[in-house]
DNA sequence: AAATTAAATAGGAATGATTACTATTTACAA
DNA sequence: TTGTAAATAGTAATCATTCCTATTTAATTT
């Protein structure tokens, strides 16, 4: 893999955010930096920095988000701000009964946890 | 609500289906009654019965899929073909961590567990 | 240090899922 | 049966993402 500014900037930009950013705002931020960047390179470099596990990506209805925390992890999602909160919540799940009732060989867990965040509870 | 022969249709599509189909797929079920339905009014009258609940919505990946299975339940999904399979796991998290520890207030929880179907394990 | 080369980029066109628009049709109430 | 507002068909527009291509650039070879 050769090395590209663009790349390492980008990579920068997602392990530092908070906010499991969208390509989009990737972009912007980025723009502030290599202001003729393109939207296409950064889709790239996300999906490159996503595929050698640099960065995960969430799927987040119709959209992809993406989180700089590579540890296993799973998040809280706000209902009212589309916020997504890191948490250490594990996921336990009975593999053999799985295995048994339904064929399936289960290899990994994905969820969120819907709710309102503290900026919507009263 | 007014009557709409459509919105029977459609949702007689998605709750006699055991594929959770997008909207695509309906629409071309829907063909083989209505010839000249047209695209719009499948998307339409998913939402509206999304709405009504009369049927739920399954986001996977960038893509909506259709369950008539209205029963609170969650998904296998297969990585190789994509199925997903309804299953009576239940997720059991803990309320009280959720609000003390991310002061979130939980609802509802959306889970898959990814692995491989009995197709595509040997 | 210059020449070479293949990977990466910028910019823009294309795609695919979904939503919006609008003239026409239809359910249903007066 | 006529009036109406809701629903439709058909089509254009939108939004996120991917694809294409001429140009630029990192890294290798002379």
């Amino acid at each position: 893999m050769r090395y590209s500014y663009q790349r390492e900037l980008i990579k920068d930009i997602v392990r530092s955010s908070k906010t499991h950013p969208n390509a989009e705002w990737v972009f912007c931020e980025a723009k502030k930096k290599v202001e003729n960047i393109s939207l296409g390179t950064v889709y790239r470099n996300l999906k490159i920095l996503e595929n050698t596990g640099k960065i995960k990506s969430i799927h987040d209805d119709n959209q992809v988000r993406y989180d700089g925390n590579i540890e296993d992890h799973h998040h809280l999602k706000c209902v009212k701000c589309g916020a997504l909160i890191d948490t250490d919540i594990q996921s336990n799940f009975d593999r053999k009964k799985i295995m048994d009732d339904y064929d399936f060989e289960p290899n990994e867990v994905k969820f969120f946890i819907l709710g309102k965040c503290k900026k919507h509870t009263k």
